[in-house]
DNA sequence: ACCATATTGAGTGTGAATTCCCAATACCGA
DNA sequence: TCGGTATTGGGAATTCACACTCAATATGGT
């Protein structure tokens, strides 16, 4: 017996705002962005569009050292991401060195890994030089 | 002008404790095994060493992607971590692949990277199979 | 050993992130 | 269109990690 979801002007204010966004976003990113969409929208909305799309599977997390989470369209496949030591943006990061395998200590066993790579976005890294 | 540091029993039982163990411990480790060490230790204390001990330049913290920060002793190069999925211990690593640069999009300059390993440590595997 | 002062411990306070509450509203199947 | 009910908004409540307060205590230079 699955409840059903409705499709309310709110969550599609929020997957859009989600498809727009080239980045994870995080919860205050992604109410500025539905706000934009759909005036009026309240936190709260966006945590348990968060919680319902992610359980739907439309969503996925990205949790990153030291930060708040952040929420990116799932189905994009083995990604990374790379966080811009200027802006604190997130971008995705298609490669992945892959035999990482032979990194874990004898004994362990390995299943999944992450990695995230830090410096300056392109944007940054302009500003950077000109100041 | 720098502020006089006391050895204190306290400030000695965390590091102890902090080389006794052979992984980043979280803040409540810490204070569990300091307390095995002088009864009586506060959490305040264990937090207040964790920011002195930082300070100097003793301590280095560990940022893993959705827990808490752990605390290591400094001083180790660099290295990366593997978290176990079963008992959530962290542990070292020694090795890196390297050459992620090449990983990084056009026009981003890479200044740093994390690597997080998870999967079983060897405890826990065995205890899975077992089970 | 003495004493100025850094440190401790316990409780309280703070700020940020997230969830709860509930009356009003929007969805959508029939 | 109608009605049952999932959803919403906003403020309050909760949670959690961590810092602060302050009287009592421990440290270490002399």
């Amino acid at each position: 017996m699955i409840v059903r979801q409705r499709h309310t002007r709110q969550r599609a204010a929020i997957m859009s705002a989600l498809e727009a966004a080239d980045h994870p976003c995080t919860p205050e990113e992604l109410l500025e962005a539905a706000q934009a969409r759909v005036a009026g929208i309240g936190m709260a909305t966006v945590y348990r569009a968060i919680r319902d799309l992610s359980d739907e599977g439309r969503l996925s997390a990205v949790a990153l050292p030291g930060a708040a989470p952040r929420y990116e369209l799932a189905g994009r496949g083995h990604h990374h991401h790379f966080e811009c030591l200027g802006c604190r943006k997130v971008f995705h990061v298609d490669g992945c060195p892959g035999d990482l395998a032979r990194l874990a200590p004898a004994g362990f066993t390995l299943e999944g890994h992450e990695i995230v790579l830090y410096g300056k976005c392109p944007e940054c890294a302009a500003s950077a030089k000109s100041a």
